[in-house]
DNA sequence: TACCAGTAGTCTGCGATACTATCTACTGGT
DNA sequence: ACCAGTAGATAGTATCGCAGACTACTGGTA
């Protein structure tokens, strides 16, 4: 992907983590599995646990260890309470923020000499 | 605005920059007005002036000294092929994580329990 | 004259964030 | 004994937006 998804990804990532244990509690591990199948693939590992230690830290998740049969026990994470406002604030400030490039992004179109390909 | 939009601009606010330039050719300060206009309110001038600074070394931007009635000279930026060409895969990128994050949010309406408020 | 407001641009330092790369720890298969 | 897969952590780097202060120029006004 281009480099302006790592820029673009810089707040947005967090938001879609979090969303991703509001649809259900996950792991590290797994949510970059989730990630990846959601179609960001090229989210990396690392990037993803020092995250959730970040939303940890704010008091926006539970945490609860849990054993596995293969490998390391899982830290199993819960969005909150905290989480869940947090959440929300996402959602309105990333409408707030889509609406105007939306509108943008239709100007744009609107004179089609600004087109090049 | 909340902190997160701080986070979410980076990244974007380079593409909305751009896509103001390829409205029509603009200095600093009238941009930072164009960016208020459109709903932006919170980008501080020395922001967008950095900003310009990197596209006019990235060779996206052409830029003109224009003498004014007022004050020290503009400086005029205009947009060129290669500052379109990214400008288009601005686009492409952001429809991408768009798409993605619009999704997660559906999920989200989809389960009121999510819902506090 | 001396001062201030408005216009236009620049710069330093800071905090937050994602990436790169590497590391530990545990299991099962060869 | 070694390697692949699972699970997590971390040190270092680069980018970017913000806060705050600064220069430069013009016109008005006390």
């Amino acid at each position: 992907m281009a480099k302006q998804m790592t820029e673009m990804l810089k707040g947005t990532l967090e938001g879609i983590v979090l969303a991703i244990l509001d649809e259900s509690p996950a792991y590290g591990y797994e949510i970059t599995a989730r990630l990846r199948g959601k179609g960001l693939s090229d989210i990396v590992e690392g990037t993803v646990y020092a995250l959730l230690i970040r939303l940890e830290k704010r008091g926006q998740v539970d945490v609860e260890k849990v054993p596995s049969e293969k490998g390391p026990p899982r830290k199993v994470y819960t969005l909150n309470a905290m989480g869940r406002d947090y959440l929300e604030e996402f959602w309105k400030s990333w409408f707030f923020l889509s609406e105007r490039i939306e509108a943008l992004h239709k100007n744009y179109t609107n004179h089609p000499e600004g087109k090049s390909s």
